[in-house]
DNA sequence: TTAATAATTAATCAAATGATTAAATATATT
DNA sequence: AATATATTTAATCATTTGATTAATTATTAA
């Protein structure tokens, strides 16, 4: 009876629970750190199990990567094809949007980095984000905002490279940062909040910059 | 005879062999994924000489670690700390010093944010950037530059933050950028190498921008 | 040249680790 | 309740991999 509560308690069903741990440890270590004794441990369940449900380590990652490419580029593709806001709105609603994902998955920018490092061709055939990036609403409107001469002469790739950098690059490179900078998670935390507002007002900026190569 | 001659030809030392050969797998691979008969093989040597000279794949390890940071560090410290430059110089001396060695040496970035991240505090007692730059002349001028309203009310952490990633994220994400825009390594080359002059332009945009929270 | 030392190799060890098995337990079906 | 099926566990296997050893070869010193 009381394990029957405790069960429905911790609701989730063991192949879940196994998933739920693969993500944690495998966005924390990596592939190749990552032991399935670890998953198991932090899943709490037998080593055994792991096996039982997803027959290798190398099968159990590759859903765990699917699963987080996708979530990830989900989540910022649908601001950047909205066709009810401007490209301005869409600037601070990706930035916005963007650091709040970030803030509760911040080991997801070098794991994803990294592990596309080992195995690119493989990797990168299980998303497609470059229709999502190129053909996107967002890039028409960039263009119209060229045309218009709203922005300065300059490359959409290279904008976008800014973009991306201006509020990922933080995560990647936090625990450095953090001590060179002598600050707590707390205090890191709420320097990245700030960037919500500020990203959107630099990205502005440079986007006044006349950069197109002549 | 011709022996000799060979080996006078292949210079270095099996020792310099070694460790040249682990700087290039680890930054590949990083820790966990280099093997030390991956090591040996890049090296041409017996893998036992590996732990003769170097006695564990871990002592190997932190010997390529303190070498990568401290060769990393040095070559752009130099140029923040450089008495003779001004600001604005030294914002293009250094965006141009740090991607030409990131073009040669494209690996660093990941493996650097990717070992801190499994390893944070040992690693990060191993170097003093701390200072490097946050009293640097650089960082003096930065606080000048404010004070004579040459550019808008600030936080140096950012800009910092800002600076790096735009020089850095390029290197991180590379893989994945190639691949959603189609580039191959040459034209990616290219366009980084563009860069090393908008850099600077975009940096002097942002510097423009009064982003200090009121 | 001879002896001593250093460098190198092939073979092997020991621990770690991904995976399997067979038995035990729980759950579902009849 | 009885049977069948699914889930879970402890024990074990097999491979990988970092490390060592003992023998061999090369180099240096006497």
């Amino acid at each position: 009876m009381i394990a029957q509560k405790v069960k429905q308690a911790d609701d989730t069903s063991t192949e879940e629970k196994i998933k739920n741990a693969a993500r944690i440890v495998f966005h924390k270590k990596g592939f190749a750190a990552a032991r399935t004794r670890d998953i198991a441990e932090e899943a709490g369940i037998n080593l055994a199990l792991l096996n039982y449900y997803f027959r290798s380590k190398e099968k159990l990652f590759n859903l765990v990567m699917i699963d987080t490419l996708s979530n990830f580029f989900e989540s910022v593709s649908e601001v950047i094809n909205d066709p009810e806001t401007t490209f301005e709105e869409k600037i601070s609603l990706f930035a916005s949007r963007y650091i709040d994902l970030l803030l509760t998955e911040s080991d997801i920018p070098v794991f994803i980095f990294s592990e596309i490092r080992n195995n690119p061709e493989e990797l990168l055939q299980k998303i497609d984000i470059r229709n999502a990036i190129f053909n996107s609403v967002f890039n028409r409107q960039f263009n119209e905002a060229l045309i218009e001469g709203k922005i300065g002469q300059q490359d959409f790739f290279h904008f976008m490279m800014n973009f991306l950098a201006l509020i990922v690059f933080p995560f990647i490179a936090k625990p450095l940062l953090k001590a060179v900078s002598d600050k707590n998670e707390d205090q890191f935390n709420k320097i990245v909040e700030e960037r919500k507002k500020l990203v959107p007002l630099w990205i502005q900026a440079i986007l006044t910059v006349n950069s197109k190569a002549k």
